[in-house]
Formats: C-alpha cells, sequence, structure tokens
RNA sequence: GUCCCCAUCGUCUAGCCCGGUCAGGACACCAGCCUUUCAAGCUGGAGACACGGGUUCAAAUCCCGUUGGGGACACCA
C-alpha cells in the first residue's frame, strides 16, 4: 500500500500560515514513505470560495517550496480535484446512505433551527445541536413533501448513546460520547455536500492513507469515523497536529498576526527559512538540527517525533532563520533574490510613474519609494494622532479601513479608491481631511506618492499589516479599542457599511 | 456551560515510551571580545520540569487529582 496524504484547503480567504504548516508535515509524511502528496480544493462553500482566493493557495504553495503530485492544476489519476466539480459523487452516496436508512432528509427550517439554538443557549442546555425533529419521519412523508418540492437537508443519523473511539496515530485513543455528537448535515439545500461528507467520501475515492490535519478537527472525527463505517469503508490512520498559536497562546489568528503567506512572502522572508522554520513547530530532527531544507526533513521524517504543546509562531526567530539563510549567500545570488522577489525592473516602471513629477535628482528616488519595499515603517506616532482628529478617532478610521480591505477580492488601483471614497461618504468627511492619516500609516508620512497606487504596488497583505504596525502604535500610547468598546464599535460598524 | 486535547527556560524544543548524567540546544535578553559605527561572528551569563498526592531505593520521565491553557459545539471549512 503507498502512503498517500493530502491537503484539502479551503478557497475562502488569504492563503493561511497554517496551511502550508500542516501541508509541510503532509508531505514529508509522505515522501518519507515513497508515497504521494495530494493537493484538494475543498470549495463546498460556494458563497465564499473565489477563484482568486485558489489561485492565491497554489501560488503560495508553490512558492514556498510545496509539490504536489495531483491537483486541480497538475491533474492525476483520480480528479476532478476540486470538490465543486464533484458534486454528483457526493449526492450518489449521500442518497445510498438515506436508502439505507444511514442518513435522512430533514426539512427543519433555519429559523426553527436558529430558535433552537438560542433555546439551548438560553437554557444552557449541555447538549447543543440538532434534536433529531425529522429523524423519525417515515419514508413515505419524507418522499412525499420532497416531490412537493420543498427544501431539505440530509442528515447523519447518529447513535443515541454509548462512545465513540477514535484512534489517534499520535494519542491514546480518544473516547467521545455519541450524545456529545449530532445529527450533522451531510448535504446541504443548495444540494453541495458539507466539509465532511465532502471530505470523507474523497479521501476514500482519492485512497489516502493517512489524514494529517489540524487539532481543531478532533471533535468532529467520530462523524466521520460513523460516515466511514456507514459506507463500509476502511478509515484511514488520522493524526492530529496541535494548532499553531498566536503570542497569547490562542489559535493563530489574523487579528493578532499576519496569518497571510503572502504577507510574508512581501516581507522578504524568505521560503526555504519559513518552511525550515515550520518544521520546527511542533516537530524537531532526530539529530536536534535546527536549520534544514525540505528534503533534509523527509530524509529523516518521524511523524511520531510530533510533540503535542501547541506552538506558538514566533516572527522573532522566523526573522533569525531567514537573515542566516541571507548571510549565507554570494552577493550575486542574493541580488538575484532581491529581483525575484520584487526589486525589479517591473515593479520599478510601476514606480516610476508615480514618482516622476515629484523628482529633482535621481537620489530622491530612493527615499521617495522605500516604503513600498519597507516591512515595518518607524512611525512617528504623534503624526499619527495628528493625522486624524484624535487618536481613538484614527483608531477607528484605520479599523474601519482594515474590515474594509479584508473584504475586497480585487486590488486595482480603482477598488482601493472604492474603499475610501465609501469611508468618506460614510463618514462625512472630505477625502483631503480623511487621507493624511492614511499617508502616514500606509507610507509613514503625509507627504508621499499617490497612496492608492501605492496600496497596489504594495499589495493587499502589505497594507493589512502596515495597518497593524500603526494600531500597534497607537495602543502603545493608549489609544486602542478593546473588549466591550470594540464590540459595540464593531457592530456599529456593521450596522453602517454592511448595508445589503 | 458541555465534551475533547494539552502542560520542560519569556518563545521553539531535546530528554518522557524503556524511571538513575550539574535537565541539553536555538530565538530573544544581558555582559565581554572583535570592530571606525552598527549588524554579523565568537565567548560567557541569567533563565524551565505548573501544583499536590501516590508508586519506587530513585520521578521531568509511570499513575491519580487539582490548576492552567487550548480546541470543538454552523445549511464554514
Amino acid at each position: 500500500m503507498t502512503v498517500r496524504t493530502r491537503i484539502a484547503p479551503s478557497p475562502t480567504g488569504a492563503p493561511h500560515i497554517g496551511t502550508a504548516y500542516i501541508a509541510l508535515f503532509n508531505y514529508a509524511f509522505a515522501k518519507s514513505h515513497g508515497g504521494q502528496f495530494i493537493l484538494r480544493i475543498e470549495d463546498t462553500d460556494h458563497v465564499r470560495s473565489t477563484a482568486e482566493s485558489e489561485k492565491a493557495i497554489l501560488d503560495s504553495l508553490n512558492w514556498i517550496g510545496l509539490q504536489w503530485d495531483e491537483g486541480p492544476d497538475v491533474g492525476g489519476p483520480k480528479g476532478p480535484y476540486r470538490q465543486s466539480e464533484r458534486s454528483g459523487l457526493y449526492q450518489e452516496h449521500c442518497m445510498s446512505l438515506v436508502e439505507a436508512g444511514k442518513a435522512y432528509p430533514c426539512f427543519c427550517s433555519s429559523e426553527r433551527l436558529k430558535e433552537l439554538r438560542s433555546q439551548q443557549m438560553a437554557d444552557k442546555a449541555q447538549f447543543m445541536g440538532y434534536d433529531g425533529h425529522c429523524s423519525g419521519m417515515s419514508a413515505d412523508d419524507a418522499s412525499k413533501r420532497m416531490e412537493n418540492g420543498e427544501s431539505y437537508v440530509i442528515r447523519l443519523r447518529v447513535p443515541q448513546d454509548g462512545e465513540c473511539v477514535v484512534q489517534d496515530r499520535l494519542r491514546d485513543e480518544i473516547r467521545i460520547p455519541w450524545n456529545m455528537v449530532d445529527d450533522q448535515i451531510l448535504l446541504k439545500t443548495d444540494g453541495f455536500p458539507t466539509y465532511h461528507l465532502a471530505n470523507v467520501v474523497d479521501d476514500h475515492l482519492m485512497e489516502i492513507t493517512h489524514v494529517i490535519r489540524g487539532e481543531e478537527w478532533i471533535s468532529s472525527t467520530p462523524k466521520h469515523a460513523l460516515l466511514y463505517e456507514a459506507f463500509g469503508w476502511d478509515p484511514p490512520e488520522f493524526a492530529h497536529l496541535p494548532l499553531l498559536r498566536n503570542p497569547d497562546k490562542s489559535k493563530l489568528s489574523k487579528r493578532k498576526n499576519p496569518t497571510s503567506i503572502s504577507y510574508y512572502q512581501r516581507a522578504g522572508i524568505l521560503p526555504e527559512a519559513l518552511l525550515n522554520f515550520l518544521g520546527l513547530m511542533a516537530y524537531s530532527l532526530p539529530d536536534g538540527r535546527e536549520e534544514f531544507t525540505l528534503n533534509d526533513m523527509v530524509s529523516s521524517f518521524d511523524l511520531d517525533r510530533i510533540s503535542l504543546g501547541g506552538p506558538i509562531f514566533d516572527i522573532e526567530k522566523l526573522k533569525d532563520f531567514s537573515g542566516r539563510y541571507l548571510r549565507a549567500m554570494e552577493p550575486e545570488q542574493l541580488y538575484s533574490r532581491l529581483k525575484e522577489w520584487g526589486l525589479n525592473e517591473t515593479t520599478w516602471l510601476k514606480i516610476l510613474p508615480l514618482a516622476r513629477p515629484r523628482l529633482e535628482q535621481l537620489s530622491d528616488l530612493v527615499e521617495m519609494s522605500a516604503f513600498l519595499f519597507s516591512d515595518r515603517l518607524a512611525y512617528d506616532v504623534s503624526e499619527l494622532i495628528n493625522a486624524s482628529e484624535s487618536g481613538e478617532r484614527a483608531v477607528e478610521l484605520l479599523r474601519i479601513v482594515q474590515w474594509e480591505i479584508e473584504k475586497t477580492t480585487c486590488w486595482q488601483t480603482d477598488d482601493v479608491k472604492q474603499i475610501f471614497s465609501l469611508l468618506s461618504e460614510k463618514e462625512d468627511l472630505k477625502l483631503k481631511k480623511l487621507m493624511p492619516l492614511f499617508f502616514v500609516a500606509f507610507a509613514g508620512s503625509s507627504v508621499s506618492l499617490p497612496i492608492f497606487d501605492s496600496m497596489v504596488i504594495m499589495g493587499k497583505d502589505m497594507c493589512l499589516r502596515r495597518i497593524q504596525y500603526a494600531l500597534e502604535a497607537l495602543a502603545e500610547e493608549g489609544f486602542a479599542l478593546k473588549g466591550k468598546g470594540l464590540k459595540r464599535f464593531t457592530s456599529a460598524y456593521q450596522a453602517k457599511y454592511n448595508k445589503v
């Protein structure tokens, strides 16, 4: 039996550093056993999935140096590798479960479910989840209602009592009482599968032998185990990796840390250093070496050496690693990496039209454009505060723009401009009044190159990071939104900006 | 709240499975050396077995409990 592992990202946002981390271990495990590593796109959430995001994920994983044997771009014998192109498969499989009585149609409205949930919350119920309202319906009744065109979902029939024993490669067996598991939706109203169904069907059909994924999945593993059993399939071996954490130990999140791989790319972290560093998270080579290549890791890889404490993603140490790799390069090599990174003709030709009207000496150019290549700017906090009505107001405006940037999927000058036009309109402030703050936040000075174009050159992730840096600088001076104030501001923002 | 997972320097970790070396390394920090400065480099320093009970001649290591942290509880993955 050849080992086959997979990474199954969902294309619903910026490529996440955690995806690369999980992918790395899947890759290392498969390759160390002479097996295959597969990339599958889990785009069953058709509302949130985008083609841009899918592309960004593939690009990022490629950038970091991970290559898959099968995937949507390279093809393979078990394709298609995009779940949206496999809908028929899930429906067939799901209906076979219904016929066998292992799943059932449910006609409950989302209103009823919402009510149920808030009731459970209010009662502080021990069990939160579906109450099995439709589970006892006769097959006749159900098919009648389906024929009548009523919308429905298909739910998995989960045992009422007893416990599910899950084998985890990295832990002892995990026992979860069945009454903690609710009748999971398998097929949504739109006919698309949920993660649980699609994942199990695909892992089986793609002959995945080892499911190496994040710890967040432990509690839904019983559903997956039950599905394998219902289909009469042998389950793969499960290994749940500890989650990457923020410095405050919570699960790594973009609110508290840059999580997008493309940010690290823009910031000039070397991909081999990032990969090396990720290999140090929850893992160590048997010989204790800290600097290693992907091949080094593969050749000595031992999944059982994973340590289970959730590692904090420490950017300082990542920078140190990047520095080691950089310093080891010959100047020629360094120069070519610099060009590859972005210090090249293409970039300069984008910058020059912006800089030209402002030039007196050629030498002006370097200072003028330095911020486009920087990571963290040396902020003068008083400038940040003075560029707005007050420190508090600066924080609010930066926050709004942060949220608005996150919402955009396109990143051309017009898209950027639109963000600020909206802000100007909603906040009833002229752009001239509004923009100084953002000049300082993005460029480090209220006098700079045209900011919308500059933002496009820097890229969305770097812009987001600059806001974070500016917010940090303001927080050091005591200007911050947190706790209840943040909550109140967030809902006010949503009411104001999210008009549908 | 309920269920589940986890627990060695501030951080990443070695050691744990198979009890017995001053608990080892790396980042960060501090000091010295080198150096026109800084960085890098080199040398040194400070810094951890969460707590309480067992088992044992002996516990970071095995067992139980407590505490702490984290995750999950969606027609998201």
